[in-house]
DNA sequence: CTTAAATAATACCTCCAGGTATCATTTATG
DNA sequence: CATAAATGATACCTGGAGGTATTATTTAAG
């Protein structure tokens, strides 16, 4: 979607060149709107376009809403309090890496995956 | 086991400190052996031991064993040949981070956790 | 206004990693 | 030897994330 900004793409259209279930495309679609990174447009003709600017929009963002950020704010160890109560054995490096992560992540939009090209990112081949 | 790493311990013994589920640490125990960090001793009075010495053990040696390292070794997009074709997006920025954490799991050993206390990464709360 | 083409809401199903259950084997001890 | 206390092997079960099904709503167009 990223391709045509300012376009409308039905997820019947998105489906057409993504090769995951439509229906649960169509789940992800709604949640993405929901969310506020897809704006929906319903009734005939309706479908779904990008809310912000692509330079607005990073992977974190996307995960975020349709993904699983454990990695990102757990402590290794499970510890509910780490750090609040006492550091765990490995808390610093970890936090570490967890920074990391979100480096990458949230300095990564979607701007930048255009850049490279869909086929760097968009997997139709499974 | 680290605190005293030449004593035998039974599963039941590990189990009272543990208060995960004695069957489940049962098969822990097994596949730890199986795999070279737990060497074994069947019969009355039996049980595991360390296999070798605590700074010859990393997180890692354990997570390879027990655990799951896909994040470890996965492309970000999930693609299949990414690096080998042709690089994913954000091939090596991910690559980093992947690294990063290698280096943190493969640098910290046993000894190193035994140093700051068992109870900065045992976890016996839940 | 009716129809058809789209999205929205809600409830349900399924698969598999994480966890269990059962039985077999090994060995110290009296 | 028999017994009990330990580990080993193997097959099975289950909760919940990932995926599916069904029905309701919205809206353009003739």
């Amino acid at each position: 979607m990223a391709i045509d900004e300012k376009r409308l793409y039905s997820s019947n259209e998105v489906f057409k060149s993504l090769k995951i279930p439509f229906r649960y495309l169509r789940k992800l679609l709604i949640l993405l709107s929901k969310n506020g990174l897809l704006v929906s447009v319903q009734g005939k003709n309706g479908g779904y376009r990008i809310a912000k600017n692509l330079v607005d929009i990073s992977l974190l963002d996307i995960i975020q809403t349709v993904g699983d950020d454990q990695v990102i704010n757990k402590c290794f160890f499970g510890f509910e309090g780490c750090a609040f109560e006492k550091k765990c054995a490995i808390h610093d490096k970890w936090a570490a890496v967890r920074e990391h992560i979100n480096d990458v992540l949230s300095s990564t939009t979607l701007a930048e995956l255009k850049e490279s090209g869909p086929q760097s990112f968009i997997s139709n081949n499974n």
